[in-house]
DNA sequence: GTATTATGAATGAAGG
DNA sequence: CCTTCATTCATAATAC
């Protein structure tokens, strides 16, 4: 919406539109411009920071880490890198999976992952979720091929699945909550703050671009 | 923040103190000041959503499955059934795990749903099952990490290691990590809007909190 | 380099 | 309680 001279009965000043404030109303305004200023600044940044790589064809995104011991510097992505078996490990899980048909036990993972040790650097969580993903990927690739699939065009099942929450849109000011404690900080106090900023001007701010 | 009827009689001033602003400049401003205000909601907005999901103690932090509004369209959101915490569920459930000393009796939970469902969809079994869940992650990672190695001197020297595994030996309990759906566009023109924003007053509005 | 696939990891829920 | 399963996310690996 276009603002008009609303406020403004400048209008039929003689030649110069001006509008005048008080002091205290150009503090006030200045130290608003001053807070979106920095809030929009630090979401920004937060954002692009969360945002290492941009984003693929709409389908899914990556993501960063933080680093935990960071607190100072800029964004240093410590590598935080997932485990991936080596040759020789894969062999002997593989081998394990096989023979040991799908009883992984609690004792039989340390034996494992005490085996597995000398080949490579390994602990038992990751024999154990090893095992796990081995389990059902079997599972669901059986599944899938077992799939009668019915010739016809797969209807989608899944009507329409009512999202089981979300609700939360309508609280009061349920505002975000990181953990994090350079983010939470950050964002708590952003959010207060945004909260806090009061409209000087009545005209809409509400236009979405 | 009441604002008085300054437009009105913008003629000159007689004992006041006032600043006087072009018709342009007032424009400028109060379109900075909605564009700040339009960044900053939507900002935040998106924080929310990305926030839906959950982590805390954990690694990872969330994730966010639907809305496109950039995305042509023909996306039909994929239901979820398992529920999810909310981020302030999740940092109340944390808290109480915290302080309740490990014990959630019934009753307890009883309570603790009823203060969760203020932030969201949440069930008695959902509370019962986060604790016991969580719970047994503490105790499994205590294990873990109090079991440093087979006692043996770690065979560091992965002679077979084609694969630059570093992994991360470490019980890695703190990590935090955010995901970014199809923020990036959105983000990316509010950036754009930030950076387009050009100060009005050249006085020191950058009070950094 | 980007998009896709494979797979390690995290976690809510069910079983015993 | 403890274990196991199913589902999903994130990332290394790989194809394009």
């Amino acid at each position: 919406m276009e603002q008009q001279q609303d406020e403004g009965s400048n209008s039929n000043n003689s030649g110069m539109f001006v509008k005048v404030m008080t002091d205290e109303q150009m503090e006030v305004l200045r130290k608003q411009i001053a807070i979106y200023a920095t809030i929009c600044e630090q979401l920004v940044d937060l954002h692009k920071s969360l945002t290492s790589h941009h984003d693929l064809a709409g389908v899914r995104l990556g993501n960063l880490y933080s680093d935990p011991l960071v607190t100072s510097g800029g964004h240093k992505f410590s590598g935080r890198q997932r485990w991936t078996p080596t040759p020789v490990q894969l062999q002997i899980l593989e081998r394990l999976f096989e023979q040991g048909n799908g009883t992984p036990s609690k004792q039989k993972i340390k034996e494992i992952t005490s085996e597995l040790s000398q080949h490579g650097q390994i602990s038992e969580t990751n024999v154990y979720n090893w095992f796990q993903n081995r389990r059902a990927r079997s599972k669901r690739k059986q599944q899938v091929s077992s799939t009668p699939n019915n010739g016809e065009s797969e209807v989608e099942t899944e009507v329409e699945s009512p999202k089981p929450q979300q609700n939360s849109v309508s609280t009061a000011d349920d505002n975000m909550c990181f953990q994090n404690p350079n983010v939470s900080s950050g964002i708590s106090s952003v959010d207060q703050r945004a909260k806090k900023v009061e409209p000087v001007f009545p005209s809409d701010a509400s236009s979405k671009p």
